[in-house]
DNA sequence: AGAATACTTAGGTATTGACATAAGTATTCC
DNA sequence: GGAATACTTATGTCAATACCTAAGTATTCT
């Protein structure tokens, strides 16, 4: 997968705050889909959906023992995020640096006159 | 606005292509509409519509001078995202550790025995 | 075996998102 | 003043999202 597409899923999935919260409780540990599921006021099947783009997003994996299915985070394209994050930061910090150091130099001429 | 809608807003301000294209190219510098429209295969009204969301999300903000409006990165909401991020990893980074002391205890006594 | 549990699958609806076209307004240039 | 420029506004279409209900399957408990 292009890695656009790849920040496409995973930025899809952070937009919700229902998929936000299941990501801070998988944060703290592994839980079922019915664990997680009850802190949540909507039906089974509709959450269950919110999982399966979690999963799809590769944010979280699960797996099934019997019955019972339990996701855990996936730390691999948390990592995607905030690179992309950091290296738009690190762009216009420089560019931003530049500008003060442009405008010292106006400062400085400045003074000399 | 509650802090989550303004992660919903601004992470779904970031979960389409065009839209993280456009900050890339705010990151290197302010840019006017058509500067950033001339870069996508899209008709202008509906290039706008991104630029909508992007200021709406405040990724971006812009002012108009006569008839050109330009667009700059406004950096502060951009932190809310890391910041949210950082929490996430800090929390299951932690606990990550605390698996790995609790396994090497357990290796520990094995090898007393 | 029968009942309860823990999802899963198969639909259906209403809203939002991402494009488009057509026409309008405000500035600037000649 | 008239033409060109740089958006803006108003609408419309189509697909994707986020919910729902109803019914199904696979496991586990009694």
């Amino acid at each position: 997968m292009v890695q656009s597409a790849v920040a496409d899923d995973v930025f899809h999935a952070l937009s919700n705050p229902t998929r936000r919260k299941v990501l801070e409780q998988l944060s703290v540990g592994p839980a079922t889909v019915s664990e997680l599921a009850a802190a949540f006021d909507m039906k089974l099947p509709s959450f269950v959906q919110h999982l399966g783009v979690l999963e799809r997003s590769r944010l979280v994996k699960s797996k099934k023992q019997g019955r019972v299915r339990t996701y855990e985070i996936a730390p691999a394209r948390f990592k995607v995020v905030q690179d992309w994050l950091t290296e738009r930061r690190q762009l216009w910090e420089a560019r931003l640096d530049r500008f003060d150091a442009y405008v010292n130099k106006l400062k400085e001429k400045e003074s000399q006159s």
